[in-house]
DNA sequence: ATAGGTTGTCGAAGCGCTTCGACTCGACTG
DNA sequence: CAGTCGAGTCGAAGCGCTTCGACAACCTAT
């Protein structure tokens, strides 16, 4: 293992030269610096992470916290932790990769060895226990989510009341006047993760301006859970032609049963989806959808961050503003019979 | 920050005891211990992974390479990026996050810079430009996978070869004679991933044996790409009744167009998956399928990486054996009209 | 009683890097 | 021309930990 100081003597300098050639926190001149680069390329240095991050007390490692449930947006998670990890890099960061299952234990550990120097947190909920964890430290840190109470705290996220306003502003333009939403599965709403809330808090406060009717259900995914919501919702609201779905996994279930039942999409009923552009492009209607931004909030967490590190990002919440795009899945409201 | 000699001041010890209590290479008294231990409860202390790193040479990181292609078997990744992180903690590991976008110079970066002890490489492919690197190196690696070449590699992978005949044979037994292959897109074949050709292999050398006539067409995911490979199908093979898919988003296309045609299953004709669990369970057909046991690959690569860093582990290359499990989507080939 | 082991603890020497103060040398100022 | 300044470089002091050799203190076997 090639080390500095081997650097150092075969470019016949001493090695705190190397050094501020590396760091460029002091000025060398254009000779030196030349030959240090040409000494560090041909012996194939790379400097020692662990005597960097003891001399330097900086690790340049972000910690990324996923959640442990596998279960739910699968693709939104990887899709975010892979835009993470990749947005480091350009600013010269790595990424360590810790699932929720420690929970409040490992924002002890990982801050108290200086394992990493920030943190992201995904998938935040609204009174997370770690939060007052990372209130009380000094390690900088961003949550991908927003909790209750967001005082001192760092969040990014899609402006979720305004997506759902969005949705019935769309639905109410093309003349529906009757809404259904299918929800997150009843879990998704106990756990308070808060999105699904902010969604129908914002979308139900828009209808009441825009005069619209509207049903939500939540939905388990699946066949047998939408067939059932379904048919109950056409009990209760006959005249409904608008749909707003949230949960991924009741996308294609809802489309093959209203096509069962002999509703045309989008002739006799409007579809909008809450999900990710793929889902979105690769059902059997192409979905109006408003798209969740994973890469775009993965490297905008990543940016508040180290805008944080160095001293000049303040605490605040970025909400990202939604933008719906119109597909095959949504048209005019059919005239009443 | 707390530091091993504060510990060791207060529970009147010196330093080099303290780090034996955490290290257990040399005996200590009971009561020093308990005094030891408790000291460092009351302070709250950590070591510094960083100080930890540089003087033992060893820094208790797995890296973890991810492919950077965010669109393609996303969930199974995420579940084998997830396994991996929590096998890696029981065992006193932490994970760092690498996805494949820096390719070659992201090894050479993380075992020269000492990092990470070990690597798992995922989705590697039959040539890969970093197995020479790997093979080149000291610093124990596992692919999750299966390149060409595996002399001096150790990999872990399902027995892609095992499926594809498994999946024959339970169509065979059920008296389907024509089986069509629903295989992955074409650019899969042409990335040489390596998983899709040994499937079919396996596949083809069985139905060899039991006297099956296969007809394999790559396949695009979603409506428009998997109607007109079906067509073409019934086309070439109108006796065609059983079908085996490989392409997650093949899956639930190829379900709704047979609906659509009017071919019942598993009545006209049965269709097995190699697929996730939960792709096969929240079909709109419950699929008899083969499962990605993605838990179990990440599991078993953390393990052997373990044995290989405890000195213990050899090279070689585990495949794990695939199950196929029946569930409403197979059934007895109809009787010839 | 004495040589030889064990057991438990300590001191000190690094691990490879960053960073501070100090030094040299040439260029500029008044 | 002396004094001042900035640019460029070096030496040395750690950062917090592990680990080696040393050394008491005690036990066991002769």
């Amino acid at each position: 293992m090639v080390t500095l100081a081997e650097v150092a003597q075969h470019a016949g300098v001493s090695a705190s030269t190397v050094s501020y050639v590396l760091s460029g926190k002091r000025s060398i001149s254009v000779s030196t610096r030349q030959r240090v680069e040409r000494s560090i390329h041909e012996l194939g240095y790379h400097p020692n992470a662990g005597a960097r991050a003891l001399a330097s007390n900086r690790s340049n490692i972000i910690a990324l916290m996923v959640p442990l449930r596998t279960d739910m947006y699968v693709p939104v998670m990887m899709e975010i932790a892979i835009a993470v990890a990749t947005s480091a890099r350009t600013h010269g960061y790595d990424v360590l990769l810790l699932t929720g299952e420690e929970g409040a234990d490992a924002v002890r550990r990982v801050t108290g060895s200086g394992l990493a120097d920030a943190m992201i947190m995904m998938d935040v909920e609204l009174d997370d226990e770690r939060l007052p964890l990372l209130r009380g430290t000094d390690q900088p840190s961003v949550l991908i989510g927003l909790p209750a109470d967001t005082e001192g705290l760092t969040c990014v996220d899609l402006d979720f009341g305004a997506t759902g306003a969005l949705c019935v502003e769309h639905l109410a333009m093309l003349g529906h006047r009757d809404i259904a939403v299918i929800g997150e599965a009843p879990a998704v709403y106990e756990r308070h993760t808060g999105f699904a809330e902010r969604t129908l808090d914002g979308l139900r406060s828009r209808s009441r301006e825009l005069g619209l009717r509207v049903l939500h259900r939540p939905c388990e995914g699946g066949y047998d859970a939408m067939s059932l919501t379904l048919s109950r919702i056409f009990d209760e609201r006959p005249a409904t032609t608008g749909f707003v779905v949230q949960n991924e996994s009741a996308v294609e279930p809802l489309l093959a049963l209203l096509r069962q039942q002999g509703r045309a999409v989008p002739e006799d009923v409007s579809v909008v989806a809450i999900c990710p552009e793929q889902v979105a492009t690769q059902a059997s209607v192409r979905l109006t959808s408003v798209a969740i931004p994973a890469q775009e909030m993965g490297r905008t967490a990543v940016e508040r961050l180290v805008a944080k590190l160095g001293g000049q990002g303040e605490d605040d919440v970025v909400l990202i503003a939604p933008e719906l795009t119109v597909r095959a899945s949504t048209g005019p409201a059919p005239a009443a019979p």
